[in-house]
DNA sequence: CTTGAAGCTATAGTTGCTAGAGACATTAGG
DNA sequence: CCTAATGTCTCTAGCAACTATAGCTTCAAG
């Protein structure tokens, strides 16, 4: 039985996310020692350890809890997991093609401002007026966090 | 002078995200008609702009501030605002370098699901066991919102 | 037996907005 | 000129996914 503090550590979590995760319940309440310890099995460590991957990947908690369910069911068809795991992908490639846009124009201020005055700074005059850039890289919709 | 809808549509901004840039600071408390309501006038409407471009560009507003209050002052040397966004590029590659693994571990995954049960679902089994994985996809510091 | 680290709860803060309620202002049509 | 439909006002609360703080209790080492 490990405390919080060893999963934590065990698993690459700090503690206060293991609170957090129990109390939006993504992990099981967990047990308690006689002095009111959380304590956790092999079961726990692996919940865990699935969850911090797969953020690792970039999936949502929402995503993490649907796929967490899924796999609590060994029997059923993979399909719904399959396409959570797809939508991911192409979350990640839409986020992947705008940053190239972004690392694309980035570069062009930088490169282009010669250093000198604030009244001559390429980075200043490009960042007013998005017809100097080369590329559209305009916020599409919203994307979550990574 | 525009009312703060026509503001919002003319720089592609929505009028609450408007009110907030005033809240915190980021823009001039607008001038108000008889009627209270703000009107905005050619300078108001190129600062948004500049504020709008930043964001697409993946500034924080943090940054964004420092950048405005740079091009406050014509006659400064432009290091701090190149300085910026040198630090904006970098922090774009990090997040590029990242998110090209992350896609890489997602393709094997989903390609190499044959489909079926749960059980033997490969996407399951990878979240599962980082050791899968062929590359090194771990969030390694903390990475502000895109 | 004492001290310091680690644990507990509960609350509030972070970033960059977005949504809602309920009241006032403006504008277009009849 | 009146009404109805929008637009705008303030204020509060909510989103994701944590992180930090305060003020306590418990545990382990020396
Ligand atoms: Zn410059
Ligand atoms: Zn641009
Ligand atoms: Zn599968
Ligand atoms: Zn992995």
């Amino acid at each position: 039985m490990l405390t919080i503090g060893k999963l934590g550590d065990a698993a690459g979590v700090k503690v206060p996310t293991i609170r957090y995760y129990e109390q939006i319940g993504l992990l099981p309440e967990a047990e308690r020692s006689s002095g009111n310890q959380r304590l956790y099995g092999r079961k726990a460590m692996e919940r865990l350890a699935f969850i911090r991957h797969a953020r690792d990947l970039g999936f949502t908690l929402e995503a993490i809890r649907d796929l967490l369910s899924l796999s609590d069911r060994p029997d059923q068809s993979c399909a719904a997991a399959d396409a959570i795991a797809r939508a991911q992908l192409v979350e990640v490639e839409r986020r992947l093609a705008r940053l190239t846009a972004l690392k694309a124009e980035l570069e062009r201020m930088v490169v282009q401002c010669a250093g000198g005055k604030i009244a001559d700074c390429r980075v200043i005059e490009v960042l007013g007026d998005h017809s100097l850039c080369a590329t559209d890289h305009r916020h599409p919709e919203t994307e979550p966090t990574p």
